[in-house]
DNA sequence: ACCCAAAACCTAAAGGCTTTCGGTTTCCGC
DNA sequence: GCGGAAACCGAAAGCCTTTAGGTTTTGGGT
């Protein structure tokens, strides 16, 4: 007991582990978090604020896979604003269970808002009208939050109790291709972009 | 104690009092339902299968709002999906903070799932290869689903810390349209349904 | 070299949640 | 009229979040 010779916790330590745990069982806990870490429960708050305090660490560990560098000004603006999304989503993606437990609080992060201030200036510089800037982008934040979700539950999502209630929709899903979550993703934002192409 | 005269609990009201704590704070217990109806915490669990099972509840009331008779055969195809999707978004729209519940688990109400039987014998009469079904059907329903998202937290999604950091992005939301989340909607929906017609 | 505040951890506890189980009273079909 | 099913209560186990006070080690100032 008292402190020990080397640290057992830090914020790095913790952010990984409940990362970890969220990928294997999609969801955890601060005693899970302590008893992976040889610590008891109370010592893990004396490095975090709280249970929510490690939900907003878990946005910034998952924010640092997105590629800042797609949203440059010098490309045109399509090809930026495409390849931001599919990196934003394959971000997301890479931890698909951690995805609800972001879903209900706030984007504060600064991270992410530098990059949708980059979004912005990217829109206006590519001739947008200024009231139409705001709806393109969170056009394109749904097409990436909705692909999003659905990669946290691809295949549980569609339980048919049986098969024979629903035949269309069985023969649907079998018919469908293998990565039918990202041909969705891959249809609606080429055809939001084409939409989009159309505003200018 | 006993049985009671008049009996104080059943699935409507444990739905209709779940639902309400839900729009009132964002979440709901079985405690919590079973004090405002006036009955122990035990009593709940012989009307439902466990606080999974009011979940279930939830999403079928919330779905009873959709409007089934808009996925018409006798229609065209590409006006009976954009209002089946506004319908369906609207019905989510009417309670956003349920949202996020009924996200994580699978969708087993049979009435959900013969809409999307509906869905697939729509677009199968419309002519898309069977293999297309699914992935239109699918993003269909992210762009739904992506927006229901941003209804659950319209506002405080977007905590700007200081409007020096990111001017542009101020900017951008003060000449937004009042409603920034429909037209963003109504924007994806435009453009992914005219995608999917030239798939045809 | 020494001291002492801060850091890091532990123990303990309060209060909430989900779920199960056995007991008690009332209802309803036969 | 009777017996089983239905509806509720009381109690408890085991999980969770969070706070508070105690103990040991560290490290900077003197």
């Amino acid at each position: 007991m008292g402190r020990p010779r080397t640290p057992l916790l830090d914020r790095d330590r913790i952010t990984t582990t409940a990362l970890a745990l969220i990928d294997e069982k999609g969801d955890f806990s601060v005693p899970q978090i302590a008893k992976r870490l040889g610590a008891q429960t109370g010592s893990v708050y004396h490095h975090v604020d709280g249970r929510d305090g490690i939900v907003e660490l878990l946005r910034e560990r998952v924010s640092e896979a997105i590629d800042t560098s797609t949203l440059d000004p010098r490309h045109p603006w399509d090809a930026s604003l495409s390849a931001w999304a599919r990196s934003y989503r394959a971000a997301f993606a890479a931890h698909p269970k951690v995805i609800p437990l972001l879903m209900t609080s706030p984007v504060r992060a600064p991270r992410v808002l530098e990059q949708y201030e980059l979004a912005v200036t990217l829109l206006i510089g590519a001739g947008f009208a200024l009231p139409d800037v705001m709806p393109v982008i969170v056009a394109l934040e749904n097409l990436v939050l909705g692909s999003a979700l659905d990669l946290a539950a691809p295949e549980a999502m569609w339980e048919l109790p049986d098969e024979t209630s629903t035949p269309a929709l069985a023969r649907a899903l079998d018919a469908a291709p293998q990565g039918r979550t990202d041909s969705a993703f891959e249809l609606a934002l080429t055809g939001f972009l084409a939409h989009a192409r159309t505003m200018l």
